[in-house]
DNA sequence: CTACCGATTGACT
DNA sequence: GTCAATCGGTAGA
């Protein structure tokens, strides 16, 4: 029950690094007095410099101001009307963040169910729009802290180890440019990843 | 004000 | 597998 929950050090390493080490961690939400958790089984990196996908190029603005403030801050961004959730990392004065694309429901699945309009467990949080309604995820939670005490934080479980082998790196998945690079990690062989299943 | 875009999703063949 | 709906944010007239 008592799981230590991430704090800020652990995000102010490379984002690539970072990406891989939240594989198997878990994401919990709590809002209206709703827990929510799943164990996260995809993510995607995006690079400070050098990544043309990244929405911190060309310098900080009202809507990416997110990706240049402090390591284990949420970064949340609307796209094709819909919410995708990131957690910033290195910075300050370093803009990046890890995307989380997908997570495998582990607690309060009843209240995912209702936030989705959704009964399969498959369709509740594959994808990064399907997690952010599933965790109650919208744009308030910009530029916030993760943190026990918050509406959103990480855990670590212990008696999760995750052999190097378990984790699989890929292209990013719907990134329109730069796609060559891998920075795409998911857990091996698990049925809540996104995308193509060639990609899994 | 209008025009256009997208790190997506869900419906469809 | 393919494809269009979707709408907030941003840029430009």
């Amino acid at each position: 029950m008592a799981h230590d929950a991430l704090d800020a050090a652990f995000f102010q390493h490379d984002v690539r690094r970072v990406a891989r080490a939240l594989i198997g961690k878990t994401l919990v939400s709590r809002w209206n007095q709703q827990r929510v958790s799943g164990m996260i089984v995809e993510t995607e990196a995006y690079l400070p410099r050098g990544d043309s996908a990244s929405h911190a190029l060309g310098g900080p603005n009202r809507k990416n101001a997110s990706m240049f403030g402090p390591a284990g801050h949420a970064y949340v961004y609307t796209i094709h009307a819909r919410h995708c959730f990131n957690i910033v990392t290195q910075n300050p004065g370093i803009p990046s963040a890890v995307l989380i694309r997908a997570v495998e429901p582990l607690g309060g699945i009843g209240w995912m169910q209702t936030r989705r309009n959704q009964e399969k467990r498959e369709l509740l949080t594959t994808g990064p729009a399907r997690l952010c309604e599933a965790f109650a995820i919208g744009r308030q939670l910009d530029g916030v802290r993760l943190g026990r005490r918050r509406h959103i934080w990480i855990e670590h479980d212990p008696d999760i180890r995750l052999a190097a082998k378990a984790i699989r790196k890929t292209e990013r998945i719907g990134v329109t440019s730069a796609q060559r690079l891998q920075l795409r990690f998911v857990l091996r062989g698990n049925r809540f990843v996104s995308g193509p299943r060639s990609l899994g």
